[in-house]
DNA sequence: AGGACTTGATTTTTT
DNA sequence: ATCAAGTCCT
């Protein structure tokens, strides 16, 4: 084994025994900081090296996309190392890339066309109540919402509706709920299109249906790794279990203390019990980690101590012991957003000052506004990582749509989004009389345009816009394919005039969207100058309903980053700041009672956010917070109380604060003193540091608008105004009322009048 | 048809 | 508190 010495030199004994077991099934206990990547990129390069496969014939699924990228990354790397030449791709991808890829191929099989399209969750939400509309179900005792998570976890399942039908033992649908998901397939079906569930579920059948091709895949990829097995679903696993059926060269990494996604359907049990689906499987834990300072990895292993559902496996390090985990108590969530930007601003001079090296993360994204506004306070740049998408962003799918639809003109939901934007006179009830025939004659949307227009079924007025609408819909696709992506997107936005309608408004918020799509063509360059020759409509628009949040993350600007505690999972930083650690915050109940399962994988996710953190890490908590525009008070998170103290530092700023002078003028200017429920007087209070006090409340002169000036509004009376934000067009004045409520305007919309 | 305004739901986490 | 969906008015 003399080639493999240069490739394990640098591993440790256990990380070198899954690196140099090849044959037959592996699980590989991974725990948080252990080397696991390093030991997933070795193992691939060694069998490569070592001749038992050629680069196609490992199949390796990760989480994200951005790990598949960089794992490719790194196996290149060591391969050119050791001076084994490649010469055939490389398999690494998501379960649902991967599955993209095969149905790429195979789909018309199963009766779809080539390309197909892909709904994503907003999609799907859209078709369901369209569904429920046709079937004239109540959407107040079956709300779409919940529907559509009972439709994925059924999918999750494997199950179809006819399986539900005919009753499963794995779960169960009352009957207008599987009239809807019924529906919903063949609606799904006509319009080619798949949805996220659909990608591993059609595969599944797939190879089901056709055993010559599950053969052909179980030939070809001779040996399997899946990254994160501990958030594996039901449907992947099957997938797994089938591929390596014959040869049983499967390798699974995990760590079940990382599991945090069984509300997405991820089955702990996978990893649980892979021992017994493969009694022979060989087990490798690794347990030292090697990211974390020691007072880091001894606080995260006895908080996750605490947890029953767990694999024998201890976390240790020889690395020092490090600073102290920083316990801090703040007032409520304005004082907590402004420790942190503080802190790291003192650090910043004190020298760490690299931005990419801090992190800040909660449990919800709606905890993140809060710090944003700190941090451009104090003038720290940010990245935001998930909350609203830039994908998300109604031009963005509208231009988006536009693409699809040319690509699919049975995407319904892609021709609704853009019948009338920009405003070319179809109204909502057009829209509703065309949905209603579609719904009836089961033809899609632009079918039946199609047929309405033939059968006059609208008048003059109306039958002419559609027609013009279908001219342009029909132009778009009749130039799609002799145009590269990036020309024909400037076509798209030429013909639907989307750009010139935008400039019509005249509106900081138009200028912003055309920013946008300034942006979105941007992107689309990249891609086809990443891409090359397969830089298709088609690819491009796959990736980006693949993409993952994660997959933004980027160290390529300067920043400090900002993420939920789900995101983190993957990633290390040397400074690390939990926000919001409270009892009802974090943990977190879906439901009223809370049950072992749940507080369980609290817990986890508590353990992962900790061991993210390199070299010192902060966790804070806050005595009063708003919530839902209401005040709460929760006691600090029990998982704080579970961190031996020896590995803590308690501080707190709300034993010396004294309301300030600065609130205790202005509570009395309304007379109810006391009263803190507007949020007029925390807010006021947020002066543990007066230099900035100042700064938040800064009016610019030029608007006319100046703190503390009194106005009139007609619907809500006299008010005064109390703070701004953002300048020019879009300054934002925040105004008490009389009543105690604040109102916030829009400076240049907002029909005040100066008293 | 399209804008202005009000109401109601929403907040856990997302490939 | 914020945002989408729904209603009312022009």
């Amino acid at each position: 084994m003399s080639s493999s010495n240069s490739l394990t030199h640098l591993l440790n004994p256990e990380q070198k025994r899954a690196v140099e077991t090849l044959n037959g099934p592996l699980l590989i206990l991974a725990g948080a900081g252990s080397g696991k990547t390093r030991v997933l990129t070795h193992r691939m390069a060694n069998l490569i090296a070592q001749g038992m496969a050629s680069t196609d014939e490992i199949l390796c699924v990760t989480f994200t996309n951005k790990a598949a990228k960089e794992m490719e990354h790194r196996i290149f790397k060591i391969l050119a190392d050791l001076s084994v030449p490649v010469t055939r791709e490389l398999w690494v991808n998501t379960f649902h890339s991967f599955c993209v890829r095969l149905l790429r191929q195979h789909i018309d099989l199963l009766d779809y066309k080539k390309p197909f399209t892909i709904y994503d969750s907003g999609d799907q939400l859209a078709l369901i109540k369209r569904v429920m509309t046709a079937l004239n179900i109540n959407d107040k005792m079956f709300p779409p919402k919940n529907l559509q998570s009972r439709i994925s976890n059924a999918k999750m399942l494997g199950l179809t509706p006819d399986a539900l039908r005919a009753g499963s033992p794995l779960t169960k649908m009352d009957p207008k709920s599987l009239d809807v998901f019924t529906r919903y397939e063949e609606e799904m079906k006509r319009a080619n299109a798949l949805d996220f569930d659909d990608l591993l579920l059609k595969t599944y059948e797939l190879f089901r249906m056709y055993p010559s091709i599950l053969e052909f895949y179980q030939n070809k990829f001779r040996y399997i790794m899946v990254d994160e097995y501990q958030d594996t679903n039901h449907i992947q696993y099957l997938l797994v279990q089938m591929l390596a059926k014959s040869h049983r060269n499967l390798c699974v990494v995990g760590d079940e203390d990382q599991s945090i996604y069984s509300w997405r359907g991820a089955d702990i049990s996978n990893i649980l019990d892979f021992e017994k689906d493969f009694p022979e499987a060989v087990v490798v834990k690794l347990e030292e980690n090697y990211r974390s300072s020691a007072n880091i990895v001894n606080a995260a292993t006895k908080l996750i101590s605490n947890n029953s559902q767990r694999k024998e496996k201890t976390l240790f390090t020889n690395n020092a012991e490090g600073d102290l985990i920083q316990i801090r108590e703040e007032r409520n969530e304005y004082d907590e957003a402004r420790f942190v930007a503080k802190t790291i601003q003192s650090l910043m001079s004190s020298g760490e000052n690299n931005l990419n090296d801090y992190a800040i993360f909660y449990r919800t994204n709606a905890q993140s506004r809060v710090l944003e506004e700190q941090l451009r306070t104090l003038a720290l740049p940010y990245r935001l990582i998930g909350g609203i998408r830039f994908y998300e962003r109604a031009e963005i799918k509208d231009l988006l749509s536009y693409l699809r639809l040319s690509q699919n003109l049975q995407d319904d939901m892609a021709l609704k989004r853009i019948i009338n934007v920009p405003a070319r006179g179809i109204g909502k009830t057009t829209v509703e009389h065309l949905e209603q025939k579609a719904n009836e004659s089961r033809q899609s949307l632009y079918s039946t345009i199609h047929q309405a227009i033939l059968d006059r079924s609208f008048n003059a007025g109306t039958t002419s816009k559609l027609r013009r609408f279908i001219d342009l819909i029909d132009d778009l696709t009749a130039q799609q394919s002799s145009f590269k992506l990036s020309e024909f997107y400037a076509i798209v936005l030429e013909k639907t005039e989307y750009v010139i309608s935008l400039k019509k408004e005249d509106t900081p918020e138009a200028e912003a969207r055309i920013a946008n799509l300034e942006e979105l063509d941007n992107a689309i360059a990249q891609f086809e100058q990443e891409r090359g020759e397969e830089a298709s409509l088609s690819n491009y628009l796959e990736e980006l309903t693949l993409a993952s949040d994660q997959d933004q993350v980027d160290g390529t600007v300067n920043a400090i980053t900002m993420m939920t505690l789900h995101i983190s999972k993957g990633l290390e930083y040397p400074f690390v700041f939990i926000v919001g650690c409270e009892e009802n915050l974090f943990p977190a109940f879906r439901g009223n009672e809370e049950s072992a399962d749940d507080l369980e994988e609290e817990r986890r996710l508590a353990y992962v956010g900790m061991t993210r953190a390199r070299n010192k890490l902060w966790m804070t908590h806050t005595k009063i917070r708003r919530v839902w525009g209401q005040e709460q008070m929760n006691p600090p998170s029990r998982f704080l109380k579970e961190i031996p103290k020896e590995f803590t530092q308690f501080s707190s700023a709300t034993f010396a604060s004294s309301p300030s002078r600065f609130a205790a003028q202005n509570s009395s200017r309304y007379g109810s003193g006391s009263s803190s429920r507007s949020g007029y007087d925390e807010y006021a209070q947020t002066s543990y540091d007066d230099d900035f006090s100042q700064s938040d409340n800064y009016v610019p002169k030029s608007s006319g608008y100046t703190k503390d000036q009194r106005v009139r509004h007609p619907t809500f009376g006299v008010g005064k105004i109390f703070s701004t934000e953002g300048s020019g067009d879009t300054l934002k004045i925040s105004v008490l009322f009389q009543d105690n409520t604040i109102k916030k305007f829009v400076a240049k919309y907002a029909r005040l009048e100066k008293v």
